[in-house]
DNA sequence: ATTAAGAGTTTTGTATACCACATTCCTTCG
DNA sequence: CGAAGGAATGTGGTATACAAAACTCTTAAT
């Protein structure tokens, strides 16, 4: 059994992330530590720190004297995030070995079909779009580019929430990538960087069609 | 008179900042933190929040009972980090609004005729890079993108202090700062990302070629 | 009724002490 | 010389304290 190595502010940070990707805390709202420590079963120091954490990936907000709170969330930043994984994940295609792309094209063809097809449930779809994505890019080699990837798509991930239980979003995404993994096959890489634009772009607007009032 | 407002562990991260960007922290090496705490002055508290602000950024890595340490520079890293600055900064100028742009055009060309002389002193080139992109990026509507740029470019600072009293290095730089702002005058964006893709591209090349036996 | 002022309360930001445990260093022994 | 083991050191986390700032509530004044 592997024992817990990793320092505890990670765990609360993980913790964190859990309790608002389920929506269980109050956007824009201060958070009491001491409270929330004792809710965690930690005390303030390690939770201080997974805070400090999160504030520079820009989750949470903090202001001197008032404390932290979880950031709101606006149409406007999800529409700036996403341009910026957009323009992340083509820059990490075109970095990536072409020979490796072609390799990798069978199976996330495969996957993507798998997923297009109405009859996929919901729990098959909810991690789908994000396996699809890293195996996607697996092949990038500038380690740097995956780990803001992956920390832009933390804070996207509390805007994917609002629209859980809408299969059509997904499904819709799953045909798109279809199409990506043809290019791939075909060798044609910049073809899949174009289409893997527009995947994102079409992916913004099915989610903020159906959030308008919500944020 | 503006007194200071900011916490602590801000003022620390921005000290360590200073003092890793003038070479004064060794790299790849332990950081006692009771020591450095009381060479600052102050508590270890405020001090590991500044350090774990540091790790989140890059700038500092940290293993479960080793404590923190300054991360290692590598050619690698510094050619990651360039790719993703390079390929964010065309993305914000492309976001730009070009009515902006073209309106910022003769300041920037100004500025970049007056670093590309010869006789520019290295006191004036020492801040000018970074004060002409900003401003060339001024427009750019996506804040979320500016503030990551912005991170970025502070663990890319320790690399370019390698190359300090290399007057080449900007002098060139400014040259090619000149032909991004006729882009920009003449109306054409499209060419002006190129130009500054192939700034970054170069700028790369002239200091990985100086640093080549240091890291 | 609204605003202002003040007193009292809560919470944050930092400091300090403390300790379990992991790591590192040093010594000693085979 | 290398391995083993033990001492010293340092980290990660807990608990506590406290000044300063922010919030709350009451009361007073316009």
């Amino acid at each position: 059994m592997p024992i817990e190595r990793r320092p505890l502010r990670e765990q609360i940070k993980d913790e964190l992330l859990e309790r608002l990707s389920r929506g269980e805390l109050d956007t824009d709202q201060p958070i009491n530590e001491a409270q929330m420590a004792t809710e965690l079963g930690v005390s303030r120091t390690p939770l201080r720190e997974a805070l400090i954490a999160l504030e520079r990936a820009g989750i949470i907000l903090s202001e001197k004297g008032k404390g932290f709170r979880i950031a709101p969330m606006s149409r406007q930043e999800f529409r700036d995030l996403t341009t910026i994984v957009a323009a992340m994940e083509s820059l990490a295609l075109e970095l990536s070995d072409p020979g490796h792309l072609t390799s990798i094209a069978p199976r996330l063809l495969e996957e993507a079909r798998a997923f297009s097809a109405p009859q996929a449930t919901y729990e098959m779809l909810e991690r789908y779009d994000d396996a699809w994505h890293d195996r996607l890019l697996s092949g990038c080699p500038n380690g740097r580019l995956m780990e803001l990837i992956m920390t832009l798509k933390l804070t996207m991930h509390r805007y994917e929430r609002l629209v859980v239980g809408d299969q059509e979003v997904l499904e819709r995404s799953a045909v798109e990538h279809e199409r990506i993994a043809e290019r791939l096959l075909a060798g044609d890489v910049q073809g899949a960087v174009k289409d893997l634009k527009s995947n994102w772009e079409s992916g913004m607007k099915r989610i903020l069609e159906r959030i308008s009032d919500q944020v």
